[in-house]
RNA sequence: GCCGAGGUGGUGAAAUUGGUAGACACGCCAGCUUCAGGUGCUGGUGGGGGUAACCCCGUGAAGGUUCAAGUCCUUUCCUCGGCACCA
């Protein structure tokens, strides 16, 4: 009575998959192609909730609804395997991180698989596989080649918890953006790659790819183009030059000092030794202040800064001004330094009030420039042969005095820095290169993949040597070229490199000659949806089109772009219980009682609704759901509580719903004489038929599932209430059905004779036609307030609805003795009269 | 502080893009079925008033445009994401 047994039901149709292939990807070239991917996830410890398969589903939705349409998919998944929290695992439970990682792998795909996502698994690949990683080094050493892999020494960010540096990208208010470690300024010789030389390059081709408005901002504002000018001042007394750079050239005649970074290399050589005591203490000061300090309170901070005693002379006028050294000015963008006009920038003038600098105006507008810096535009003053012109023909005009004299010229800078790419780490990528007598020399192709050394420790040396540098039989190597004895690089590569391009692999991956078949690669590329979270912004999706760039600039890819649409889901929150001291208790601890919740021991806690974790105790696991309720219920709920880019909170009750609907699904088909070979009159059902599948095309395209399965519902409902349904119907329905809830549908797709996989069948098409309405209701309206309501043929002209809206009884009513002003006919829709 | 997204029943959400607000589902209520129920079926369910027909109010708040506003405009409050001395 209750329904089907989706046990033995859905281990028997995934077995049936795994054993027909039905996901294989096709090897024809005749069709439309359609790439579909995930980001792919890394394997940690605890496995998946809930909250993690939403995008998963959705993908597999499109890719089985692209199948039925007649596309040849590519529907694959990955592992991106190598990072810290395998190797931390790993010196937790003294064995080896290839262990934990292959065991969490083990967990992940037998979770996935329990879900029935129609993956072709035989694509499989983890980015810590050495058949992998060789080609993640290959690629390396293309980037290397071409000079963007460089070593330097570079003040890094460096994580004491870690024990090793992070990028740039990864750090946030001076902590790991992961975890909430603590992250300190150091010095170290790093790996770096010159993404900087690609900031245009990603700039401009950000407008050709269709991604969410808002990712698409992220990116920009990350690279951060400015454009501007460079200008060097003359330091007085001496042939050194300070280069700075500006976006407001235009104000240099309200230049009144210069400010250093408390970094920049020329602090040293101008310093006057009267002020070299107050300099070295104002530098050792700011050093020693972390980053979290220095950016946790910027911008609304009181201005600090020393006077060097020094001057330099504007260019633009011959005027001696002071230099200062300050830390509101970054070392790290544009050239480290910049000339103040406290007059017409806000900084500036907050400095300039603290030490009593002079503040000169020279773009006239805004209140007293004394009292608040004027950054708009208006006429110049005081400025010379810029005087009377606006801001932007000031800017071209002091740019183009500056070039004429050699003291500056146009110039571009960007936010964006290079990407920090060593790890001093054991679990992840070696860096493909040997050291000789101090030089680092790329290995050849041949001798790749350089393969990870198994270690019985994997913690940092006692002098601080990466883990590597423990492998001493690894470590000391020969040139193979020269046969000279080298030592190998003991960094390693962060884990965003194996994700760079692992989509690129999944169209090849078996290929041991190539990272992939030129062929193939021109037929799959670019990715057409690719669905994954919104933090991977600036992350993941900036580094892997700076690769892709790459390799397109090298011709190994046809495409400048690697995504072409992307969809970010939503995160699922849990509910969580937890009372005043802080301490969670699990669901099943707690109780509701008049709309407060309680412990079973009267304690009162607070729910809410919080990221799904472990310390939580809020996490739904979806081996639990699939047991209780069917991979099917958990893929409809998924997809049916909210639109995917929305997350939401989980509410197990609603997967029992989305189960409620598959068994009325079940008897309709199931109930004897209930489908019926021959026509039935039934136009509400017919109608909700073709309305569910047009919803579940427009689905496939919006990525809006929600109201496709609301729709199917309208038609189950209208099905159970019936006698009879026709048998074709129904056919129709079991097709929609299928990319939502694969096993059940297939089920139902055998019992109505079908005897090759619903997977392959044509998704139908609904009728345009038989979605209208032969008589339609309208709404009637008297001053804008609904007063009743009438049924007319779809048809019916004008004077038809008015006649039938003025013979409403209510409206009637409101009508008499009432002069009629206007009158307002919507055809279909409704009528309004406007009375006085 | 700046930039972006969003505020709709007890809950998750719909709303053909200016035309009957709340589809569908959860939850709740009532009835039937059942030895039993974390079952099934039927009906009800935005708030207030009324025996009823109906009436009034209602999409964060306040104004405005319009015959008509969840939808458009102005102001404002709140929530969530991103950035945060970028010269």
């Amino acid at each position: 009575m209750a329904g089907y047994e989706h046990r033995a039901l859905e281990a028997k149709w995934q077995t049936y998959w795994a054993e027909n292939q039905t996901f294989a990807t096709p090897s024809d070239r005749t069709r439309p192609k359609y790439y579909v991917l995930d980001m792919f996830p890394y394997p940690s410890g605890v496995g998946l909730h809930v909250g993690h398969p939403k995008g998963y589903v959705a993908t597999d939705v499109v890719a089985r609804a692209r199948r039925m349409l007649g596309y040849n998919v590519l529907h694959v998944m990955g592992w991106d395997s190598f990072g810290l929290p395998a190797e931390r695992q790993a010196v937790r439970e003294d064995i080896s991180p290839q262990q934990v990682t292959e065991r969490n792998i083990a967990t992940f795909k037998r979770q996935l698989t329990m879900l029935g996502l129609s993956y072709d698994w035989s694509r499989e690949l983890a980015t810590s596989d050495p058949s992998y990683y060789k080609w993640t080094q290959w690629i390396f050493a293309r980037l290397f080649e071409r000079g963007l892999a460089f070593e330097a020494e570079v003040p890094v960010n460096w994580c004491p918890a870690l024990g090793t540096v992070l990028a740039n990208e990864e750090v946030k208010d001076g902590v790991y953006i992961e975890t909430g470690d603590a992250v300190e300024r150091r010095s170290m010789r790093q790996w770096m790659l010159k993404i900087t030389d690609y900031a245009e390059s990603l700039l401009a081709t950000l407008g050709d790819v269709n991604w969410p408005e808002g990712i698409k901002k992220m990116q920009q504002d990350w690279i951060g183009r400015s454009e501007g000018a460079t200008v060097r001042f003359q330091v007085d007394g001496s042939n050194r030059e300070v280069e700075i750079f500006t976006t407001r050239p235009d104000t240099l005649f309200g230049c009144t000092y210069l400010v250093l970074a408390p970094e920049h290399p020329l602090v040293e050589d101008i310093t006057a030794p009267e002020h070299l005591g107050a300099v070295n203490d104002y530098r050792e000061q700011v050093s020693r202040r972390s980053d979290r300090e220095r950016t946790s309170d910027a911008a609304d901070a009181p201005k600090t800064g020393v006077f060097t005693g020094a001057s330099a002379v504007n260019p633009i006028n011959g005027e001696r001004v002071p230099i200062w050294i300050a830390d509101y000015v970054l070392a790290s963008y544009g050239t480290g330094a910049v000339f103040a006009c406290p007059a017409h920038d806000e900084r500036d003038h907050a400095f300039a009030r603290t030490f009593d600098l002079p503040i000169r105006q020279v773009v006239l507008g805004g209140e007293d420039v004394q009292k608040a810096a004027y950054t708009g535009d208006g006429p110049h003053i005081n400025s010379g042969f810029l005087d009377g012109l606006d801001n932007a023909a000031a800017i071209s005009a002091a740019i183009e005095r500056l070039r004429i004299g050699e003291r500056g010229e146009r110039t571009i800078t960007y936010r964006l820095r290079d990407w920090l790419f060593s790890r001093q780490r054991y679990w992840g990528e070696p860096v493909p290169v040997i050291h000789v007598n101090g030089e680092t020399r790329l290995l050849p192709d041949s001798s790749l993949p350089v393969e990870l050394p198994r270690l019985d420790d994997y913690r940092p040396t006692g002098d601080g040597q990466p883990p590597l540098a423990r492998a001493e039989d690894w470590l000391h190597t020969t040139d193979p070229v020269t046969g000279e004895p080298a030592l190998r690089e003991t960094n390693t590569m962060p884990q965003w490199a194996g994700s760079c391009w692992y989509y690129l692999r999944f169209i090849d991956p078996h290929n041991d000659k190539a990272p992939w078949d030129p062929e193939e690669e021109k037929y799959w590329m670019p990715v057409d949806l690719y669905v994954g979270g919104a933090e991977h912004a600036t992350l993941h999706l900036l580094y892997a089109r700076f690769w892709h760039q790459v390799l397109h600039d090298l011709g190994y890819v046809s495409t400048r772009e690697p995504f072409q649409r992307l969809f970010n889901q939503g995160m699922i929150h849990g509910q969580s219980y937890r009372d005043a001291r802080g301490k969670y208790y699990y669901r099943r601890e707690v109780e509701e009682r008049d709309g407060a919740w309680y412990t079973l021991d009267g304690v009162p806690v607070t729910a809410r609704r919080e990221k799904m974790s472990k310390s939580k105790y809020n996490v739904v696991t979806p081996e639990d759901m699939c047991e209780e309720y069917g991979a099917d219920s958990l893929r409809l709920y998924e997809l049916f509580m909210s639109p995917l880019e929305d997350g939401g909170d989980w509410e197990t009750s609603g997967v029992a719903g989305c189960r409620r609907f598959l068994d009325r699904v079940w008897r309709v088909a199931t109930d004897p004489g209930k489908l019926v070979s021959e026509p039935v009159e039934a136009a509400e059902m017919e109608r909700a038929l073709h309305g569910a599948m047009k919803r579940v095309r427009e689905g496939v395209e919006s990525l809006r599932f929600n109201t496709a399965i609301s729709d199917m519902m309208v038609f189950i409902n209208e099905a159970t209430k019936a006698d009879k349904v026709p048998l074709a119907w129904f056919d129709a329905f079991v097709r929609i059905l299928a990319p939502f809830a694969p096993h059940i549908a297939e089920e139902l797709w055998r019992m109505l004779g079908h005897s090759t996989s619903v997977a392959h069948a044509a998704l139908p098409e609904h009728d345009e036609a038989k979605l209208k309405l032969d008589i339609v209701t309208i709404a009637v309206q008297v001053n804008g307030k609904m007063r009743g309501s009438v049924e007319v043929p779809a048809d019916a002209d004008k004077s038809t609805l008015l006649a039938a809206a003025r013979a409403e009884q209510n409206v009637a009513r409101y009508l008499e003795g009432a002069t009629l002003k206007r009158e307002i006919v919507v055809p279909g829709r409704l009528v309004n009269f406007v009375v006085g």
